[in-house]
DNA sequence: GATTTGTCGAGCAATGATTAAAGGAACTTC
DNA sequence: GAAGTTCCTTTAATCATTGCTCGACAAATC
């Protein structure tokens, strides 16, 4: 019996969750406040969710279920693309897809910062795959020289998975301090030409083998 | 009585606290634990700090109150520097006090993205301060030329802290995703020369006006 | 010896997650 | 249409844990 209602309860439930756990996080959101939130019994949590446990792995495997999908879909275009335009492709998508879902968003993002054998799965299964996918775009890059060679996989995703998270883990530093709405849906396209350009300056051969460090000594003395 | 055992005995709950609200959260660590953790007694937090919200409170303003009083520093020694030159040892600095402070700067980096009146507080008196003590680096730098005039200080701030939070905020990722341990005493020096990369490109004058995804696009067609 | 300061265990009231039991609506089967 | 089945919902209760405080005791200070 698949009613209206029903679909509506567990909707319900998981709509009411990403919101409160999204303010305070999931520990400090109680079963009693998602299910009051939702205007659902209690026990329906447990009953659709198998406990608060359950919901929340529902929720980060749903997230990351659509974000690598997401990218894998672009993966698979990418014969007829050069690798930069699919890299600024996908960058765009991440973006738009965290837009989207910026409540869930940003409670997953701020949920894989604790020590749980939950978030630990997690890792090794999506984010790993989220590497691997990228390392395929940059291989591909770096063999039609477009892309420096010496790029290191590794300083290229810290660098790119920072710019990408900040705004959706802290907009309220965007909007408090930098008086900038992430809200808007102009935020993320502005925001993507900005880091469009710092990635083209990531990948790009560099002028100089040089410390950087000292070499920006250098030029400013 | 100001013992040394007194003073062992706040010290040794604040370093619990710090370990375990790292690990778990603040919503997910209760006093009880971090008794046991302190060795000490439960009543003991509520004697010092007037509670658990009291020592939440304690140990982000001293990371934020540590952390801008080394920014400080340097922007009171800039005359004798180039704007770029103090930039680069700021940011070497910020990455320091992290690293040295790994446990602390996690919990409150992921705890400011929680929605709470203690948070707002925080933004509102620390994180206006460090803009407002970039924009001084900024402008200086804006005025001797060796800053882009067009650089947004809004979009330079949320790259710069993007990067130098995520290495802190996520250093699982980091571990167990692209195998490199952020704990390593080489690591943020090594992070940093990347960072001063990264920023050399983000200050120096657009080598063109024009939107650097259409350009992108064409120079890989 | 009086006072302040630190320590401790017990216990409080409140809230946490979870579940067992039972009611009820829709759908199937005879 | 009656009986049975399945799924959804609700109530109530259980049991652990939460943060916090009280009163007693010890030790140091004056």
């Amino acid at each position: 019996m698949k009613t209206s209602t029903t679909v509506q309860t567990k909707d319900r439930i998981i709509e009411a969750a990403i919101r409160l756990f999204n303010q305070k996080g999931f520990s400090g959101t109680s079963v009693r406040e998602i299910a009051k939130e939702a205007n659902v019994n209690v026990a329906h949590i447990s009953y659709y969710f198998q406990g608060k446990g359950g919901l929340l792995e529902q929720l980060v495997s749903d997230f990351y279920e659509g974000y690598i999908q997401m990218i894998e879909s672009h993966i698979q275009h990418m014969e007829t693309r050069h690798a930069k335009e699919c890299l600024l492709h996908v960058v765009f998508d991440i973006l738009s897809y965290q837009h989207e879902n910026r409540q869930l968003t940003r409670f997953v993002y701020r949920e894989v910062t604790i020590d749980s054998t939950l978030i630990r799965e997690i890792m090794s299964t999506y984010l790993t795959k989220e590497k691997y996918l990228f390392q395929l775009i940059i291989e591909k890059g770096k063999s039609t020289h477009v892309i420096c060679k010496q790029l290191s996989l590794s300083s290229f995703m810290i660098q790119l998975k920072s710019l990408l998270m900040m705004p959706y883990l802290q907009p309220q530093y965007l909007t408090e301090v930098l008086y900038i709405n992430p809200n808007e849906p102009y935020f993320y396209q502005t925001y993507y030409k900005e880091l469009s350009r710092s990635l083209h300056h990531l990948l790009e051969p560099n002028e100089s083998v040089l410390d950087p460090h000292l070499k920006l000594m250098m030029s400013s003395n």
